[in-house]
DNA sequence: CTGAAAGCGCTAACAC
DNA sequence: GTGTTAGCGCTTTCAG
């Protein structure tokens, strides 16, 4: 092949010319730049020198051959907004980053046949020294085995490994306090419209709000289809609005949550006053809603920031055992779509 | 039964082990890896058949270091949510993941010293082939060169090379329709809450609404200052309020605008009875706020995949001519946050 | 159509 | 402290 060039025509300088330059030898100049111990401080300076002088940068495929360390974390994510998914992909990049490692994705579809199996083989392929899998739609466990450590982020683990961790946001404790919010106002009951139950996220949530139920004795009311989606929580509500004895709903997303309050107010009955509404996320426009929505607060970014900080634990210290994920903090926004039920 | 598979030492198969196996030379398998011609099918078959048997996957470091190439596109972004640079992002994976590239994302942080100039050199240095910057914050051209072919989406070149692409969703335009659309109803002026002038995004939305009000032969009045969020909608949204002769507004983002509706409202004023309002984006939601809101859509699929194809095409085929990026499609949607002024 | 030899740029393991 | 010697797994060049 020929040697890639620059515009100027100049090659790209390797660590030999820097070697060359710093009158040392190669290793030495690889020393310096992975801050290995034994180099004198005047070396140091004098290779970094020549480095700065030439425009040298390691390669980081040869690096990685070398080494068979790639310093990159790989990560799966749902290839379709959303906007928990999204937030969540959001915090995860920031929190890589703080790391110091490089990130590759990728992206799946639902209802692709490789799924996350071929996203994860993909990502090996890729050479990736940790991965994170985010919030995948459950398809069973995979049958792959995977040796690199892997994150799991609100999912159970879907395959074994000898290093897997699994952090999550805590959802069935939100959707538990959400649920209790509408039951100490005084509701009889809690309406809940869900998200497809394929999601593990979906699954926590219904059992939150199933559990506040039951701990306060009563019956849970059969649960409502959605898809996360405004247009889907619309839907919802129109049901929901045809039953009178309907007071509070919980839905399982705030995107969902504001479709239905749209529909219950076209069917003419009052939010807060005749029906009451909490959401799951906190959305920043959930704030600026009518009415400002209730909601609780989906903590991604200290989510991520653990998640991550475990992960990188089990790359670099493989045999050290993993201290357990933090509780992430729960937390209950009350605004004005929640109200005792009426007389 | 699956092999391990990692960087543990574990029996991983290299193409020799493959070539071994078929009973060819390690060019071969190379060959058949790579879709090269002059290979009989044959052969072919039984190379892959060996594969498959071994559960081979070439090494990309290896590949990368052998050929140059590194088959992978890099993604600059910033790495705070919005929606719309959100969505954009996920467009873009989706993109690239299209075209059969791997993807790696270096995120950058508003403020941030080194800023997109780094997020670039950290690229190179990991090795793409070629670089995507998407909704960049303005920082001055960047004193680098870069090499590999770049695409900027939403941005005007940031620096020069030989090979940049720039591509966008035609925010002029949708602007200039969503600000005539306030006009044809009968407004006599129509207010603007911009994004951060540092955005290009920002600069483009503030053009297309003053052109507008110049081509009907109205004064622009002074644009209020948001920065995408609801909450500066609805500061903004409380200013307007405090001015009756206020009867129409148009917001650079639908939070923004959701931010000002909930201003108006709270302030007494009726929408769209009293001022209308149109949003800029078409989120998912904007269709179960109340009201419904009237905003213009923006074409973040259509746009990446058209960049991406350029992209790839300014990779692949160096010495060909770009055609032109096409026009994105301009919708406005009209909801029930627009109506004719008060009498 | 297929193969043999020669690296790509770097780091690991061991000298010295 | 620093240098030497081997590769990492693949593609390239050039023979056959």
């Amino acid at each position: 092949m020929t040697r890639p060039v620059g515009r100027t025509g100049a090659p790209v300088p390797s660590s030999a010319d820097v070697a060359r330059l710093a009158g040392v030898s190669r290793k030495t100049v690889s020393r310096v730049f992975n801050d290995e111990p034994y180099v004198t401080p005047e070396v140091r300076r004098r290779v970094l020198e020549a480095a700065q002088m030439l425009g040298y940068r390691p390669n980081h495929a040869a690096r990685t051959l070398a080494s068979g360390r790639t310093r990159t974390i790989g990560v799966v994510t749902l290839g379709t907004a959303g906007f928990g998914p999204a937030s969540l992909l959001v915090s995860i990049e920031r929190a890589v980053r703080d790391t110091g490692y490089a990130l590759r994705v990728v992206s799946t579809v639902d209802g692709d046949p490789a799924g996350v199996a071929g996203a994860v083989q993909s990502l090996l392929e890729q050479g990736v020294d940790g991965i994170v899998i985010s919030e995948p739609v459950d398809e069973g466990k995979a049958p792959i085995h995977v040796d690199v450590p892997v994150l799991f982020v609100e999912a159970p683990p879907l395959f074994t490994g000898p290093r897997t961790v699994t952090t999550g946001v805590g959802a069935y404790q939100l959707a538990r306090v959400a649920t209790e919010h509408l039951l100490d106002l005084g509701h009889a009951t809690v309406h809940h419209v869900a998200g497809p139950q394929r999601w593990y996220a979906a699954r926590e949530r219904l059992a939150g709000w199933r559990a506040a139920l039951a701990a306060h004795g009563r019956s849970a009311p059969p649960a409502l289809d959605g898809d996360w989606s405004a247009d889907s929580g619309y839907r919802a509500g129109r049901a929901l609005a045809a039953n009178d004895d309907v007071t509070a709903v919980f839905a399982a997303g705030d995107e969902m949550a504001i479709g239905v309050i749209h529909a219950l107010l076209e069917a003419g009955r009052r939010v807060p006053a005749d029906v009451s509404v909490v959401g799951f996320d906190d959305m920043p426009i959930a704030a600026h809603v009518t009415p400002p929505l209730t909601t609780v607060r989906q903590p991604f970014d200290p989510v991520a920031r653990e998640g991550l900080k475990l992960l990188v634990q089990a790359i670099e210290k493989p045999d050290a055992d993993l201290p357990p994920a933090l509780d992430p903090p729960v937390e209950l926004v009350v605004r004005a779509s929640t109200a005792p039920p009426p007389p």
